[in-house]
DNA sequence: GTCTATAAAAGGATAGAC
DNA sequence: GTCTATCCTTTTATAGAC
């Protein structure tokens, strides 16, 4: 294979500082540093610090949104209505395919995507775009049909519930080691549990309207 | 009431940047700015920034903690094996009662909560004491207790759940309004749809060992 | 495309007067 | 306890040579 280009290694050092340090926590100097290219070369490649982290954001959501997409078309083709946990499973099961399991990939990918979504700065997330929102809504739609009774803003919310197991549940938030086991599970076994943890979740019948 | 101290305005400033922009997004400039305070204010009261985000961070925690341990001990004094939908709405709940309804109050501290909790920083997280393990290990030795059948690594996995949807739910991760109901749920609503979400997914059988 | 050099700004911390 | 003034570091961005 060839070598890569500089603006490749770039978007690979960035990646991985932004996941390890988050945005602000990442100077340029560190990026191309480690890139083994020159400081003048983020200007160059990308215009700026915050265009380089659309960059790599697109490039690492991309795939898992293509995925999704795909693993839906794929349930609907079998079943005009598919149940709530072969959603669940086609949804989540993208977010881990594409982090590969160890601290050299999960992890980091999921980390970076938290630290992307929870970012207060309005520049981290302006690279969110149409397609991610169209992907969603399928989803939503189709979890609709499967959970009739279920109102909309209560599917909306519990949509939100998934992200945020997915994407924090990897994440070493209680950062000391937890008794029993390590806070990030390994790879496979963390898909299962959060399978079915979060497919009983969807499953729940209505909260009654007080 | 007697006016607040200087040491209570920076106290409150911070917790309202620190919770808006991040903690690396916060200069100290700002919040002294805000709190009417001089520059070199926070360095004469806290030392460095970073004290003061541990100060700021113990005030927001300590109280929902010790209502956690307060919840507890209610729910053990009446049985001493509580049911997993009680053991759900004791952890969870303080953390909504803690955080009043309205962006001047929920939607902040739980922005707050997330932005300490994930930033990937050392020294954002240092302030965590033993108070807060001491709670947390209590909480799963009752859980344990409720679901005889889940191995302990499965349950510390379900542990991290509850806490990415407490902690995520408020935030708006998916940061444009979404149709039917906005992102940020009004709080009372929030509070029992995610009752009934964790309640079920905590009581999900354990997964198949493969 | 890549580099050097530097501009221009912002930030954290602190000494010392009051 | 509070303030002014300032030091020193780090940062992004860019101009211009090669």
């Amino acid at each position: 294979m060839a070598p890569p280009d500089t603006r490749t290694q770039l978007l690979d050092a960035a990646e991985r500082l932004f996941a390890e340090r988050g945005y602000r926590g990442t100077s340029i100097r560190a990026i191309t540093e480690l890139a083994g290219a020159n400081l003048a070369a983020v200007g160059y490649h990308f215009g700026s610090k915050s265009d380089l982290l659309a960059a790599v954001a697109r490039r690492v959501i991309e795939p898992i949104n293509a995925a999704q997409a795909a693993g839906l078309d794929r349930l609907l083709a079998r079943t005009p209505d598919p149940q709530v946990a072969d959603l669940v499973e086609a949804f989540v099961g993208p977010l881990f395919d594409e982090m590969p399991a160890g601290d050299e990939g999960g992890a980091r990918t999921s980390r970076l995507i938290v630290t992307i979504l929870s970012d207060p700065a309005e520049e981290v997330r302006n690279w969110m775009g149409p397609a991610e929102d169209a992907v969603r809504d399928r989803y939503v739609a189709a979890f609709g049909r499967a959970l009739p009774s279920l109102a909309e803003a209560e599917l909306w919310f519990r949509m939100r519930g998934i992200l945020a197991v997915t994407a924090v549940d990897r994440v070493e938030i209680y950062h000391r080691p937890t008794p029993g086991c390590s806070s990030p599970v390994a790879g496979d076994e963390a898909r299962r549990w959060a399978l079915t943890f979060l497919a009983a979740a969807m499953s729940a019948p209505p909260t009654a309207t007080r």
